[in-house]
RNA sequence: GGCCCAGUAGCGCAGUUGGUUAGCGUGCCGCCCUGUCACGGCGGAGGUCGCGGGUUCAAGUCCCGUCUGGGUCG
């Protein structure tokens, strides 16, 4: 259980991604209706627009959005990497499909140039320049008041070398070592109890020593009292076979009582890997961003709902689902609302995706409970991964 | 009835002075999306160029006829 100022998280828990202060196409009230915890946006869209001042006024990013639950907010780390390097989403897949030419030809136009002491970047929006550093991101995330917020990290590729991952290890140490301290120092300056929770995030790419350097090293981490990071982020390219062996080897160094996140899967087999290798909360961009593109996740996998075969199906999207979409509506209605570009098909989409993966990650937790996680998940991802996609 | 314009992929259109396997948009079919630059990306199928003749080495392109739709004059 993590304890925040909004109230209580259980873990495992995947927590629902609202990059700029939204989950799209959802309200609040569903998402909770759903089963979401809490919700994750990200320092860097925000900071771009509105700005960290104006959710500040807002009272906070929960006020805001008119979120009454837990929030995190992503350091914007990870857009030094989407707009430094390049290639879009290229983590935790399968290393094949990253292909160098990928980096060089994104690397032509890259918006963003890290250096040691931060990254400078421009806007995707508008081109105009900025500046993170640590300081800067915490700075930003305090404004925006999430209850869990990431320290500024850099991400590597898993095309880069060695050398530079070790050099970026040590960049990511260095700047967790900021971070601490700024945030430390805007909690006094700011309020006077510490309210925010700051997560360290834990980089070293596919190799063991340096993940395990990386993870010990912010272990070290403590301010003048003796306290360190309240919970820890694992980022960073993860190659998705490795990833319960990247996991194991970072949450084997990471003190137990205190929360391992790791940052964007979602995928059921990587849930359960995760979860088997100790993490306790996740986020991920993908059910939504699938659903708004016609994906489905049932309990025989994901499909295109965009199927010509789905036009005269008047059975739910997964049979066995209990989310608002399955209890109302059919796929052949669904298909019917994306072929006709209606933006409720995002909503339903939505709704339901989220919730299949909530749910999934409640019966984890139920599993572990009942002692029976191995049985879970041989029978879902065997149902999962075996059974062709309705 | 005369004259004019248009018939090219399901739909809307390009196709240079006749010159390789006829293009584009959209739609259709399928796949992909893992700390969102994203209601986006990738791929595929689909056309005896209205029909019938003719000229030419070569015709979607030129000529004749014809059909269909539209316009216009009487």
């Amino acid at each position: 259980m993590i304890h925040t100022p909004h109230g209580d998280i259980q873990t495992p828990a995947f927590i629902a991604v609202g990059t700029k202060a939204t989950v799209k196409a959802v309200l609040p009230e569903t998402m909770k209706d759903v089963g979401a915890q809490a919700v994750l946006a990200n320092a860097y869209h925000l900071y771009l627009q509105p700005g960290p001042d104006i959710v500040d006024e807002a009272g906070g990013l929960g006020a805001f959005m008119n979120w009454s639950g837990p929030t995190y907010t992503d350091s914007g780390g990870f857009q030094v990497l989407s707009l430094g390097a390049g290639f879009r989403k290229v983590l935790a897949m399968d290393v094949d499909r990253v292909q160098a030419d990928d980096v060089i030809a994104a690397g032509k136009e890259r918006l963003a140039r890290v250096d040691d002491d931060g990254v400078t970047f421009r806007s995707h929006l508008d081109g105009s320049s900025h500046r993170f550093t640590p300081e800067v991101s915490i700075g930003i995330q305090h404004q925006l008041g999430a209850d869990i917020i990431f320290a500024f990290d850099e991400l590597t590729t898993l095309v880069n070398t060695r050398g530079y991952q070790e050099q970026s290890v040590r960049r990511t140490h260095d700047w967790a070592v900021r971070c601490l301290a700024e945030h430390r120092r805007l909690t006094e300056e700011r309020h006077a109890k510490p309210h925010q929770a700051l997560f360290g995030v834990v980089q070293g790419a596919q190799y063991e020593d340096l993940r395990r350097q990386a993870a010990r090293g912010l272990t070290e981490i403590v301010d003048d009292e003796g306290r360190g990071f309240d919970g820890y982020g694992i980022g960073g390219a993860l190659e998705k076979q490795n990833l319960a062996t990247i996991v194991g080897w970072v949450t084997d160094e990471l003190p137990d009582d205190k929360p391992r996140h790791l940052l964007g899967i979602s995928e059921p087999d990587d849930l359960f890997a995760a979860v088997a290798a100790g993490a306790d909360t996740f986020d991920c961009v993908s059910p939504s961003r699938v659903a708004r593109n016609a994906a489905v996740y049932s309990a025989d996998g994901r499909y295109n709902i965009t199927g010509a075969k789905y036009r005269r199906d008047f059975t739910p999207i997964d049979a066995e689902c209990d989310c608002y979409t399955c209890a109302h509506y059919t796929r052949a209605y669904i298909h019917h609302l994306i072929k006709s570009k209606e933006m409720l098909a995002s909503t339903l989409c939505t709704i339901h995706n989220e919730r299949f993966v909530i749910r999934l990650v409640d019966q984890i937790r139920a599993s572990i409970v009942a002692g029976e996680f191995d049985d879970l998940r041989e029978h879902v991802l065997g149902r999962y991964y075996s059974t062709r996609a309705q």
